[in-house]
DNA sequence: GCCGGAAGGACCC
DNA sequence: CTCCAGGGTCCTTCCTCT
């Protein structure tokens, strides 16, 4: 069946939508399953005497008789009916459940009285196999409809109406046939099953399907009417050939009312929707309010109507409106095998997390009202209590007075002028922030250890300032804020707390120029928190705010109310550990942990431009040519450089794409030539892969166009090192890294002391990943979601980030004790096709491992020297010499140079990378079959979660 | 069983 | 008339291809 599913033609689509037709075609479907699969089944476990005198196993009641389930067969009034009056005195003798069925029998022809009473006495014995190979039979068939209605129903929401139809119908016709409604328990459980199993992995399939192959919304009309009035609940617009939106809730009932409950009304525009144009920042639009929310809204709508935008949003409402539905789905069939001890055992995961509860710290989240306003404010005082915005195109910030109008930070201009028409907007001036943000940070740093979140935002430990100062936080915080209102003329607000995660949503609650202090308790941290909606919560954004509003939670204090819907579906709120940290949430835990994110902290460096969309292709080449430029500039000036590039293309219909590629292991891109080459080559390739997959007939991205028309494109450089930690080093080739010093001077340190510190390290980060959920530190008390909050993504606005820069050598020191990624210990033999291709892409020794982020990591340098000598020799012997010679003269002297392929033998012009990138597409990837699993990650969690607590 | 790359998403400011 | 950014982080899933 999956390798019928995997080769069918995706071409089929629902064109002209009729159910009547889909339900017909279900059902015939199903019974013919039916009758290929129940004569064998009857046969092989049946016994088949028995069967003769009902007309053998193609005998139709064994398909349309609920009896059958039964395992005795009988017949009574159906039978009676067609059969001679002798019979039927015959039968009446018997119980009215016990006999057989002789209506198949007669149609079969073949009766006489002898073995008929034969027959009679037989039967009576009971056929104990004869139900359970009914119930196999209808279970099959039942699978086989998840095939069906795969392909032809193939809308997720939909699969559930017609599941039930299908059942429905088949009821209506077992009745019919046997003239009896049914009664046996058996018949009930097995179809009631089956129906429930097909109904979540049709869905499952579907939803999935949908995700991969993107959204066909052909069937869509494009336009929503025009007086979309949201309000018609339940009308029943005949069904004709609209789009259904689930509006019955689960737990509706039966099927008819589900079935009944649907409403057609495809032409509504959806709440949600609505506030999806709204935009990500529209909580509490009434600031102050020249315009209702609602106003609002309306105004954002009608302004985005019929845009290229507008449908995007449209389509991702669809994406987000099935997943909701699907999670219903799972919670609704959850519940009815659940056991009644959920909320117990919830209860005492809380009870656990509880008590890792901590309060001894002082922790403020300060942050700046309207930062780039306020600092144009700064600049030009006249500015005060006009209504003007920062950003052109897009709105970076909204001064107070355009927020009374609804205007909004992430907003594009054209909308905030509708709403407010005399915006002025405003310039970034990137150079004024910066010198801002830097002296609210120093300021801030009077008061203990900080960590910014972003430019205006920042974390500051005020526990001991308390302490030494013998104040209260109250009076820390006052100081505080006074004294950055002093030294830069900007307001702050802030929260404080014993943690980072109320300190954020307490800072939200006397927003401009205002604190919220929450004391050090249990009590007032979970009281605090209760009545937060959900949103507010860091972490959760519109995706999984609609999720929860799915399952019925709105607040903070739901979560704790509806705990056992969140049990029930805990394995599919997306990332694994949400469960949990909703939990924490619920309780007002967080982390505590306040660190300055350190230069070593940088992922990836990116550049990505907007522009009028285009699918031409020189002009493409251009706009990507200048990304190029920015981004080799941007990692110039850090000293970056990284080993894998990834192109984003952003559709015309603003669906985004990326293409990455990696050169090779120790290869590092750095130079604008060469970002510039692999830009233009990965775009190159996406062209044509798209236009082959169009020509395929494949689904893809952006449209139906052969060509790519983009409005925009961006380049991404990940897997970073740190050059000046290499220029630290003594190394020869800072530049293309192909030393073998390198890797001697490496193997030595890390071996001596750096491969303890490394191992230590790294064990760390796995008890951190495994305590996740659980919300602890094993260590040092932090967790997850707020580990990720306070320390990395520190690195907010990008470029302008204040502990980026101008670092000092120290700081490149310090960076390296943070080991990053799990490079668990020595892997000693790799792959041979991965020798292979890493010794021919020049890779001799191992300068390789992330060198910014610490410890030259042992494994590494172990993992290749080995390797390198045990490499398959024709490869390595004769390429790589020969590369290295090649590149090592190539980085001296010129980037460009000329080069023979020590594999085909051609000869190309390029650079370093280019021929590296060249010569490793000589080699496949290694052609092991990885076989997947899917651990259930949350056992293992929970388990070291435990361990991790006891530890504690 | 894990690593690792690629692709896609969710989130944040 | 022009008509929805750009900088990040982290997490998950799937693993070749005509």
């Amino acid at each position: 069946m999956t390798v019928a599913m995997t080769a069918a033609p995706q071409r089929f689509r629902v064109q002209g939508w009729d159910p009547v037709l889909i339900i017909v075609s279900l059902q015939a479907l199903h019974y013919l399953v039916l009758s290929l699969v129940l004569p064998a089944l009857v046969t092989i476990f049946s016994s088949s005497d028995l069967l003769q005198y009902e007309g053998g196993g193609t005998s139709i009641a064994l398909a349309m008789d609920w009896r059958v389930f039964t395992g005795s067969t009988v017949s009574g009034i159906a039978a009676s009916r067609k059969l001679g009056a002798g019979l039927v005195s015959l039968e009446s003798a018997r119980s009215a459940t016990r006999g057989w069925t002789a209506a198949a029998a007669a149609a079969a022809g073949e009766l006489d009285a002898a073995s008929l009473s034969h027959g009679v006495v037989r039967v009576l014995e009971y056929d104990a196999f004869r139900g359970w190979a009914v119930a196999l039979g209808w279970v099959i068939a039942s699978m086989a409809d998840i095939f069906f209605l795969y392909h032809i129903v193939r809308r997720p929401t939909h699969i559930l109406d017609f599941s039930l139809t299908l059942v429905f119908v088949h009821l209506i016709l077992t009745i019919y046939y046997s003239s009896s409604f049914p009664t046996s328990f058996f018949f009930w459980f097995v179809v009631g099953a089956s129906s429930v199993v097909q109904i979540v992995l049709a869905e499952q399939l579907c939803v999935k399907r949908e995700m991969r192959d993107g959204f066909s919304l052909g069937d869509v009309t494009p336009h929503l009417g025009v007086e979309m009035t949201p309000r018609f609940p339940d009308l029943e617009l005949g069904q004709a050939t609209g789009h259904g939106s689930k509006q019955s809730q689960s737990g509706d009932g039966t099927a008819q009312t589900c079935l009944r409950k649907r409403a057609w009304t495809g032409e509504e525009p959806k709440a949600s929707l609505l506030k999806r144009m709204a935009g990500p920042s529209d909580l509490k639009a009434g600031v102050g309010g020249k315009k209702t929310a609602d106003e609002v809204q309306r105004i954002i709508f009608e302004a985005s109507k019929g845009s290229k935008y507008f449908n995007d949003q449209q389509r991702r409402d669809k994406e987000l409106e099935i997943k909701v539905n699907r999670i219903k789905g799972i919670l609704a069939s959850k519940e009815l095998t659940a056991k009644g001890d959920e909320e117990q055992k919830v209860d005492a995961i809380l009870e656990e997390l509880a008590e890792k509860r901590e309060l001894s710290r002082v922790i403020a989240l300060i942050d700046a009202d309207a930062f780039y306003a306020a600092c144009h404010e700064l600049e030009d005082p006249s500015l005060k209590g006009t209504a003007f915005g920062v950003g052109g195109g897009m709105l970076t910030t909204a001064s107070y007075e355009a927020r009374k109008y609804g205007c909004r930070s992430a907003m594009p201009l054209f909308i905030a002028k509708k709403l407010c028409p005399h915006i002025k907007s405003l310039k970034m001036e990137p150079d004024l922030y910066v010198a801002a943000s830097k002296k609210i940070m120093v300021t801030l740093e009077k008061y203990g250890p900080i960590a910014p979140a972003s430019l205006d935002e920042a974390y500051v430990d005020l526990t001991d300032y308390c302490a030494n100062q013998g104040v209260t936080p109250t009076e820390a915080i006052s100081r505080l804020r006074a004294d950055v209102q002093e030294t830069t003329g900007l307001t702050v607000s802030a929260g404080v707390s014993p943690n980072k995660t109320l300190s954020k949503i307490a800072a939200d609650i006397n927003k401009p120029d205002g604190q919220f202090v929450i004391d050090s308790t249990a009590e007032a941290c979970q009281a605090f928190i209760k009545g937060a909606r959900l949103r507010k919560c860091y972490g959760i954004g519109r995706v999984t705010e609609t999720l929860l509003n799915g399952l019925g939670l709105e607040t903070v204090n739901d979560i704790y109310k509806y705990r056992k819907r969140l049990y029930l579906v805990r394995d599919h709120l997306g990332s694994s550990g949400v469960f949990r940290w909703l939990l924490s949430l619920y309780l007002g835990m967080g982390s505590n942990r306040v660190v300055r994110a350190k230069r070593g902290d940088r992922k990836t460096y990116g550049v990505e431009k907007t522009f009028t969309p285009t699918d031409n292709r020189d002009a493409l080449d251009d706009i990507l040519r200048k990304v190029a430029k920015s981004l080799a500039k941007d990692l110039a000036r850090s000293e970056f450089s990284g080993r894998t590039i990834t192109l984003s293309i952003k559709h015309d219909t603003y669906e985004r794409v990326t293409r990455a590629f990696t050169p090779g292991k120790n290869v590092w891109i750095r130079s604008y030539e060469d970002i510039c080459r692999l830009g233009l080559h990965l775009l190159r390739k996406e062209m044509d892969d798209r236009a082959a997959a169009i020509r395929r007939g494949e689904k893809v991205k952006g449209g139906k166009g052969p060509r790519i028309k983009a409005r925009l494109l961006g380049l991404r450089m990940s897997n970073l090192r740190d050059d000046r930690w290499v220029k630290a080093t003594p190394s020869k080739l800072p530049d293309m890294q192909l030393s073998d010093s390198d890797s001697d001077m490496l193997h030595e340190s890390d071996n001596s002391d750096e491969g303890e510190g490394d191992g230590w390290e790294a064990s760390k980060r796995q008890l951190e990943q495994l305590a996740k959920d659980a919300e602890v530190d094993p260590l040092a008390g932090d967790d997850d979601w707020d580990d990720s909050h306070g320390g990395a993504s520190g690195s907010g606005t990008g470029r302008w980030m204040v502990v980026d820069d101008d670092d000092e050598d120290d700081v490149v020191l310090s960076g390296k004790t943070r080991s990053l990624v799990s490079r668990t210990s020595s892997l000693p033999l790799a792959r041979p096709t991965t020798a292979r291709r890493t010794s021919c892409s020049a890779s001799s020794g191992s300068t390789s491992t992330s060198a910014k982020h610490s410890a030259p990591s042992s494994s590494a340098a172990r993992q290749h020297s080995p390797t390198d000598s045990r490499a398959s020799p024709t490869a390595s012997t004769d390429s790589r010499p020969a590369m290295k010679r090649k590149t090592e003269s190539t980085a001296s002297s010129k980037p460009v140079s000329e080069f023979t392929c020590p594999v085909c033998q051609k000869t190309l012009v390029g650079s370093e990378t280019a021929m590296s990138g060249h010569v490793a597409q000589h080699f496949e990837m290694p052609a092991k079959k990885s076989e997947k699993k899917a651990p259930t990650s949350s056992v293992t969690r929970k388990g070291a979660g435990k361990g991790a607590k006891k530890k504690r």
